[in-house]
DNA sequence: ATATGTGAACCACTTCACAGCA
DNA sequence: TGCTGTGAAGTGGTTCACATAT
């Protein structure tokens, strides 16, 4: 009756296993990032207080997530920018650049085919498709608009595991079940729908209008003086 | 030496607070497009098993969630499609639209101004704003692109309360400033760095390259035979 | 029979506070 | 001295399981 029965395993990292917490390699992309600014700046090592500076996380929640990865500082003086970058990087496989098939031509999806920061922080789009064959072949940054048609060849030839869809909403389970069919493994959802997808499939969702909403919540408690002007004195 | 001191406020719901826990808040959004989607589909009612169905969450999470609104389900029959809509637009704020400034009319700002699905989700774009002179006056969607020294302003005369910051990075700390300066009290943050902002300001940040990286990490993991762990929210 | 609403148990994560080490 | 690394305590959130209502 109720949704998946949701196989309880073993979630933490439990001693034999490398995995780290959910919540700490999602921070890790922040710490890189931070680093990488850092290293920019000629430091040479920096501190858990100024990674926390930088990222917005507290730090003892810095200390606690780089610890995970083993302990690669040097009590009284912090960490070594440049090793810890390294570190960081390939704990979550930064060492090479990952290719991604971005599904759907429309505004979104073309803005971020033509948005830099994705080859600098590994990933590639190595493929721009979409559905309507009147799109096909258009130029986008410096890729040709593909078929959806071809999604099959395009994944396996080129060796791509994730995804980026970037469809209209009705089309985005259609999508992820072909991609899934193809052999993508993972999926950045930009449509504002959940997807449905098998086991061992990550879906991570980005619903930019949600994140309004929520903003809107807390702006309603604010009681912000939206209506000011309606209000008598 | 720490961050900061970081107020101990009453964060849960204590008994005279009609707030939300923030995780449910995050996922009202979700259940007010299902229920949009359901209603336009003909029910009238709904189980918290459909729920759960269309938005990824937990049967037992959604009851939870909507426990928190106060009993609007009816045992043995479930919720009332229409009803539990209403309730929930009036917990988020969705009762009317609220205005929105978007500063940064590069290729994602100009996609998200173009985008129908802020309009029909409570949210209106009522400003688009550049710092480059040569862009003022080009017309985006329905809008003309505006000086940003004009931030103070649009942003008193319009009622503009939410932002949304797509700039490069480098330039989206500043611009945070002159929003807040203008009066703004949230901020949806694009740019790929952590936005400082006083006490009584929320920022929410989406960062998609960052979200490729996480869906990375899964994929490095998968490439060895060990259980695949499973990615969250 | 069916589905909600909820205390209790459980779990993941964060923060605290300090031991350990350069 | 200064900053990391980490057990222990604390917090918020999810899941369980069942009493409760129709």
């Amino acid at each position: 009756m109720t949704i998946l029965p949701r196989r309880s395993r073993l979630t933490g990292a439990s001693s034999s296993d490398r995995g780290l917490p959910n919540a700490t390699v999602a921070r890790l992309p922040l710490y890189l990032r931070a680093l990488t600014q850092l290293r920019s700046q000629g430091s040479q090592t920096c501190s858990s207080d100024q990674l926390a500076e930088s990222t917005g996380v507290s730090s003892a929640n810095v200390r606690k997530d780089l610890s995970h990865l083993g302990s690669h500082g040097t009590r009284g003086v912090g960490y070594d920018v440049d090793h810890l970058r390294a570190e960081i990087a390939q704990a979550i496989g930064q060492t090479q650049d990952w290719n991604v098939v971005l599904v759907g031509a429309g505004n979104l999806g073309t803005a971020l085919a033509a948005y830099p920061g994705f080859t600098s922080r590994g990933s590639r789009i190595v493929a721009v498709v979409d559905a309507d064959p009147a799109r096909v072949g258009e130029q986008v940054g410096d890729l040709a608009i593909e078929s959806i048609d071809h999604l099959e060849t395009i994944i396996t030839e080129r060796a791509v595991s994730i995804a980026i869809v970037a469809t209209p909403g009705q089309a985005a389970q259609t999508v992820a079940d072909q991609l899934v069919g193809a052999g993508v493994t993972s999926i950045l959802n930009l449509a504002p729908v959940a997807l449905r997808v098998p086991e061992g499939v990550d879906v991570r969702q980005v619903d930019v209008a949600a994140e309004l909403q929520i903003l809107a919540y807390h702006e309603q408690r604010k009681g912000h003086p939206r209506e000011e002007a309606e209000v008598s004195r």
